[in-house]
DNA sequence: TTATAATCGAGACGGTACGTCGAGTCTTAAC
DNA sequence: GTTAAGACTCGACGTACCGTCTCGATTATAA
């Protein structure tokens, strides 16, 4: 599996994978997507950039998205102090704030050019995009339905709510105004997104 | 500009462009994208397959993107009959067809394939994504906001919405799906959007 | 063929091959292998060298011997002011000042080094081979032959000779000492192999 | 040097180097260069097909024509009963006898191609020339020599020839067809060469 | 009606990157 | 200390397309 690497905790023997060149190899590929933009980037560019032969990013990697998937699999590992979402009391304004957040992340070209980059391969590549639901996709949902159902508890969302479609609701206008560029991604625009999921569109029945 | 043709509705003296070069390039574009996925798509594939010289289609399209666009555009011009959303006074269910309708097409491989290829465009390449949204997403976006206010004026709607916002939170979520895969794209998920949408997420009064 | 080229004296409408690319590709190949050596030429130094991409060298050039073998055309198209032998009426001088020659030119590794890189690919590939024999190997054997059959009319040499074996008995040793280095490139040995061709290896009748 | 290995007579402690697998590397190097030619042998190739670590043939071989060059003479040792040259008393049977054979080898496949290969080889490579001539070589010619000088005390050779040419005379008009593929290859060109040069190229005085 | 200039098909050109192969070096674990 | 195994860096292979550039050969106005 391309994602496999070896960690110190696993067995005695590892396998005579260079850490040292794995490593390289993620960080030019992050530093060259930014560099030189999604189309830009080349397996030779990498390899050069690392200073490591081709053969040893093939050997490792099926394809160019799966180096990049690693790279931020990487970088993630990095900042994973507590993964968990803010859970205040408030839904709304924890999730705003959360939506704010992402929305600043993806303004900055330092992260929306790679994870762009990222995107779009596994838009294209359905066994990227399984290994992607897997190791990141599918956690991260889990994070978010985990504070959706604190919210149930806590009487502050309906119990009768299938929470992939809630999650859906609430995360995708972001991704989709983002990857498309329909519109400005704005701190208003997130707090209408989950203002009026919340509120729905129905007027309230007084 | 790219999409830009010669149309005999127009001037007098019309360009010496060859129609049925621009044609078989299009419909050279849209079957090749099938048959040959997005990544093996090449100017030089859609020129032979066309019998047309490359730099015919240099002269008239910036872009790989921009003749796969245009070919889309080619394609809509058939099916226009009545471009209006059904409004039969249930918005609900008539939010419900469409969405419907919509997932049925995403799951078709004729579609899928070049639509997908298309979307990877567009979220490439800025200059294809502003002609997007002018020739295609704005309109159907203005389709869209035209039948939730005929519902706000049937009071199925509240006054106080910001339409885009609620356009992407009925429309994004299948998108999401379906171009990341992260889940069935299926007629139940459609239904639920839409009624979830609709009702909100807190629990209702009383 | 790969030996063909645009021939001003050809028809009318010449192919759009560039003769100038042509040209770069065998003074390129032609200098290389003196520098790096036969084994340290490759297709992509000579492009590189030549200024040029390397498909332009796939596309008219079989393999690297081909592009050796047509530098080697090229250069000796350049001497042709009398390519016949001399015949001073006396064969075994005659005989000798060319094999004189001829060792003078295979100790200079202006002429060693490439041409026993060419000597070497002929010998390896069968169909470069039949070229080479074709466009260089057998009018040569014509013109010795010709010397040949001169001496016979002179009576200096036997009717009843195959007069391939003949020439094969003159120049071979020459041949195969410098290939394979089994000793001294001399004109001694030069005028011993004509002497000793000449008189037999019989003793003499009295 | 390449071609020394571990005698069972040879010092009491023989060295660690392992027999088996030089012995396999051999037969592989000889089986392969038969198998895919001459350009398709590779040192991987040879350690794959010997069951061997590439490092084991680095170890002990200077270069790809080494190995073969050991393959040569390993099999060389199998057939020496007696290594002389047929000595009926007449020379010119003797010698046809000798080419006949040497043009049946050549012409089978089985010893064309490996020895086509080590032959490039050492017209490439001095080094391997060297070691050629003092191990095959020279003594070869010293044998071939040998029969020559038994013909002198024969009186069928003239006593002042240089025996270097001679044997040239004899033997490479063989061996420059061959190569070079300038002509068939039969019993009746070596028939040719052998009279021609007894008899030498002059009319006969009569 | 002709000439004339834009457009056409074709495809050669200099390039970049592909993914593969093998070279020769180095490291590891087994013996 | 040698071995089998195989990862490593490096460089070349031959192919696919890129986007640019000539070439005649249409071809449809404008003279």
């Amino acid at each position: 599996m391309p994602t496999q690497r070896p960690k110190s905790t696993s067995t005695a023997h590892a396998s005579r994978r260079s850490e040292s060149s794995r490593r390289a190899i993620l960080t030019a590929a992050f530093d060259l997507v930014q560099e030189v933009g999604y189309s830009g980037l080349s397996i030779e560019g990498i390899a050069s950039r690392a200073g490591v032969g081709k053969q040893t990013i093939y050997r490792w990697w099926p394809s160019k998205g799966a180096v990049l998937f690693d790279a931020f699999l990487m970088l993630s590992e990095g900042d994973d102090g507590d993964p968990a979402l803010p859970d205040t009391g408030d839904l709304q304004a924890d999730l705003a704030l959360v939506l704010r957040a992402t929305v600043d992340e993806l303004n900055d070209p330092r992260y929306d050019v790679p994870m762009r980059a990222l995107t779009l391969e596994i838009a294209r590549d359905p066994a990227l995009a399984a290994t992607y639901a897997e190791r990141l996709g599918e956690p991260m949902s889990a994070l978010k339905k985990e504070r959706l159902r604190s919210a149930q508890r806590a009487g502050e969302l309906r119990e009768d709510l299938d929470l992939d479609v809630v999650v859906d609701l609430v995360w995708s206008p972001l991704f989709s105004r983002w990857l498309q560029r329909s519109g400005p991604l704005t701190h208003a625009y997130a707090d209408g997104v989950v203002a009026t999921a919340l509120d729905g569109l129905r007027p309230r029945l007084r």
